[in-house]
DNA sequence: TGACACTACCTTGTATAATAAGGTAGTATG
DNA sequence: CATACTACCTTATTATACAAGGTAGTGTCA
């Protein structure tokens, strides 16, 4: 069926996806502290749909690994917000998954050719 | 520790290479037929490995999707092997991954801006 | 010919993690 | 004060990568 082939792609698509979110999660909170209801929507914008329920666990697992550290901010239109930023710990590691993500990305480049 | 981040990134760094080992897979497979031992070793060469408890499991997912084909063939020096081919709707969805693979791609450039 | 190495296949059990679904609670507004 | 909206979080399910271990064909050489 072609609903087949369809669905399988999705499910391609979000394996991809998977790779990368944590790596592009510490690239967006090193540009400036954000909140996860903002990343979601960054990432949808992006056409890279990232749902509540992978978001939050991943957040805190990022904050007990001491990558991230988040602080509570008034929000004036609603309730507060848990603003993340980037630990030197994060820091550190956000450079090394650079560096993977050049490696992945050179090897998928050399198998195309 | 500095053996703790060491082990994250080690993790890390199998994160990525999760989302695009499919996807590698069938970029290696339509280039020529070839077996799963030899895929294990084109990744060893690129620097990314990849177990045969990985590889086994993937291989007859994709065979059972309807992606691939495999013909045995005697080998001159060993056990008869397993070569893949590519069915025509693996074709397809090497396709819609490839544009996968550029739209993360784009977006990872984008976030680094 | 029989022991060992090598290649190639495959399976089982475990742990991790994304997702779907549903829940709590603060703020704003008519 | 009811409803909408935003923002947080949890639980149960499912998928799957990997470690570890197993089977079997072929080659080698003493």
């Amino acid at each position: 069926m072609d609903n087949d082939l369809k669905k399988n792609m999705e499910n391609a698509a979000a394996q991809m996806r998977k790779g990368v979110l944590e790596f592009a999660i510490l690239l967006i909170i090193s540009k400036k502290e954000t909140y996860a209801s903002e990343i979601i929507s960054s990432f949808k914008k992006a056409k890279l749909t990232v749902v509540e329920g992978t978001i939050y666990p991943l957040l805190s697992r990022l904050k007990s690994s001491g990558l991230l550290n988040y602080n509570w901010e008034e929000s004036k239109s609603g309730p507060p917000r848990k603003y993340y930023t980037l630990t030197k710990k994060g820091q550190q590691f956000l450079n090394a998954y650079s560096q993977q993500w050049q490696n992945i990305s050179d090897t998928i480049t050399n198998l195309k050719k």
